[in-house]
DNA sequence: GTATTTACCTATCGAGTCAGTAGGTTATTA
DNA sequence: TAATAACCTACTGACTCGATAGGTAAATAC
């Protein structure tokens, strides 16, 4: 499986969303800006998920973007697998059970690709938006620490002691 | 990672060779006929094997190709690598490492894309053309058990009792 | 020494995908 | 009624993928 651009801004974009869970809506335009993303390829991506009833919209003046589902709710497998196709390096895990069975010569071949893409999907699929977010966060705090440690950093410190 | 048809070619093939490890030189027709690949596409695979060492080669009358190191010595992660690119659903191992430390918003991402890497990674490079020739043939004979017991399936089957 | 066989080299091609861009239409609210 | 934001359609340039065509160079059989 290969993300293309296209869907690492969807992850981009849909974690933006995750953030402002509870908050109302958000524009393209928003987004667009944060996660610098081109605004008008922004658009056909979230087209996209709200086709697949990843994310719900309201038009017109203070329209924008929201999750259709709680962050926990939306998992990143899924995502990669609507943006970018099967999450296998060789066809789709059917694809490949079948090609185990039919394949005369080189069967093993296939069964390798599949255990590949199990180990793949195993994380992927158990990796949910909110557990995501979770990590950002715990980078971002860890990293604030590390360099500079402001306010909030030293409270933490202190903390600690 | 994607795996190209090009890809697979080239692990067909090199199994192949495999199978013919010390028993002299293989031509590309014979190859392309067993394999069921394009006798004009192997050549220039076979091309890109022999220009990183992976494979050597005899021209004219009674030429043809061998491996350059025992099976057990080749490993799939390479093979891909060469013919595939990275094997890593985003960018290459570098520069997940890199994003991780540089992106300011989203690191998580790519912490967690570089899990996914080695996890592939971890199957990928330990496994060797021997190891994969070795399922081939496991599968191989199991199935000769399973459907329409023949002579040698009969002898297995009999040896059981 | 000539014909055959095989690896090797170069160039090209049609189809498809990727990452956008452009420009307008419809719905909602201040 | 004007502004705003989602929505829709079409197009583009660059690139990749999976080949095919046609010839050159080297090694061997006769």
């Amino acid at each position: 499986m290969k993300i293309s651009q296209r869907g690492l801004y969807a992850l981009k974009a849909l974690l933006h969303l995750a953030a402002a869970w509870g908050q109302g809506l958000v524009t393209t335009r928003e987004i667009a800006e944060a996660e610098r993303i081109p605004e008008k390829f922004l658009e056909a991506i979230l087209a996209a998920l709200k086709n697949a009833r990843v994310v719900k919209s309201t038009r017109g003046r203070l329209g924008g973007y929201q999750l259709r589902r709680p962050p926990e709710e939306v998992v990143v497998a899924d995502i990669i697998r609507l943006l970018d196709g099967p999450i296998a390096p060789f066809g789709d895990a059917a694809e490949l059970v079948d090609r185990i069975r039919t394949e005369e010569r080189h069967a093993g071949l296939f069964e390798l690709f599949l255990e590949v893409r199990n180990a793949a999907s195993a994380i992927l699929d158990h990796t949910t938006l909110a557990a995501l977010l979770d990590r950002d966060r715990r980078i971002y705090s860890k990293r604030a620490l590390e360099s500079g440690p402001s306010l909030q950093g030293r409270k933490l410190v202190t903390k600690r002691k």
